[in-house]
DNA sequence: CACACAATCTGAACGGTATTAAGATTGGGT
DNA sequence: ACCCAATCTTAATACCGTTCAGATTGTGTG
């Protein structure tokens, strides 16, 4: 602690880095502020020159997630965007294996995901309304299914990623993960597909979802 | 502290209870061992005469949500049964509203779902999975889409009520919600059905997502 | 270059936390 | 009546988040 230089230089990231490494080591839980700092070098109450709170680190670095989540899955997107409904099954192996690769982070991002967070990230929401949208311009997906449909296919990609995670669902191949991601997200499409003009068993023409499904992209709950 | 009697009774109940009610008042993490003690008029060591840790009294407390919801999905689902999905759907409102009358508390058992359990419980997949069955008794749902549909439902479903429950989905009213949970199960039950013979790019043209998701040939599952 | 100022970090402290150990109290069985 | 095991209490330990006064350093201004 002599050689070190009294400013670190950055000293934020380098919080968030350690807090995420432990993470990843010792479970959600498996780190404090203090055993971060200590790792870092610094004193526990430098991290509060960078971080009002630790919940506001908590914050930050489930926000920083998510934008590494939102880069890796426009990516997956475009790399495997063809025809159909390639670009969202792309979307959903994306997801469930990102989640897989890091559980423990993946829980820490599950459990307090930014409510208040920048507007313009990368969100997994909007990568997939705008492949959705896509979808319906190329008549792949009826105009009549697509209100409402964002939050379908990500409740069942999102769903998916969460029991696997908590360990209540699990596939032992690679390959596994990615054929029941495939499933879902196709099985989902076809539904949504075939339900909405006047499918088998949706009763009386309910009114349209449009209004009442209200997706607040950069919203968040109270 | 003086008119109650040196033994409680059925303090861990009690714990349970309110600890519970502490959480559904301030949140998941708004509580403490002392605090739940104090409350409850014992002193905080007295828990540890009845779970192990802290910790343990988290997983029971999960165990009793996961109770009490099991109770409440096969009374849904039975009261429901009719022709077709009606069961199904009833199960998925079920879980979508218990999520939304106690949020704290669904995020508790959302993050903390007992892994090693009563294997007997009523578990939802459990439930879910016997209603499917009967589906397949009665021809409306193919047999050969059986197989692994338990946790496509169940993923969709429990997406479902995990981006309510975390604020990234916003429903409005109630009847929004039952509307939204009927949609999910109805559109993944009529794509179960209809992807899985021989549906479009499922099974034979098995494309290797290794190579067209990300430009690694790498990933790992749990 | 000197100086002031803001940003950054330290050290010590406070109250709260989980957990443990040793001892007091009580109910049930012999 | 008595012993034992279960239950609860008191006290103590170690760690946690957080705050505050003060030390150290970079930066811009004359």
């Amino acid at each position: 602690m002599a050689d070190r230089p009294y400013h670190h230089g950055d000293l934020r990231t380098a919080l968030l880095d350690t807090a995420e490494a432990l993470i990843r080591e010792r479970g959600v839980d498996g780190w404090s502020l203090r055993e971060v700092s200590v790792r870092v070098g610094v004193s526990p109450s430098a991290a509060y020159h960078h971080f009002a709170s630790r919940d506001a680190l908590v914050q930050a670095l489930s926000q920083r997630v998510l934008a590494r989540l939102g880069e890796r899955l426009t990516d997956a997107v475009e790399r495997a965007r063809g025809d159909g409904a390639d670009g969202l099954v792309a979307f959903g192996c994306g997801y469930v294996r990102w989640a897989l690769e890091d559980p423990a982070v993946a829980r820490h991002w599950l459990a307090f995901n930014a409510g208040g967070g920048d507007p313009t990230a990368l969100h997994p929401h909007h990568i997939l309304a705008a492949e959705l949208d896509r979808l319906v311009e190329s008549g792949d997906l009826p105009a009549a299914a697509r209100p409402g449909a964002d939050f379908v296919v990500w409740a069942a990609v999102h769903g998916l990623a969460a029991l696997l995670v908590h360990g209540l669902m699990r596939l032992e191949t690679p390959q596994a993960v990615d054929d029941q991601a495939e499933r879902v997200v196709r099985s989902t499409l076809i539904g949504l597909a075939r339900q909405t003009p006047p499918p088998l068993g949706w009763p009386t023409p309910r009114s349209d979802y449009t209004e009442r499904v209200t997706g607040a992209p950069d919203g968040q709950a109270g």
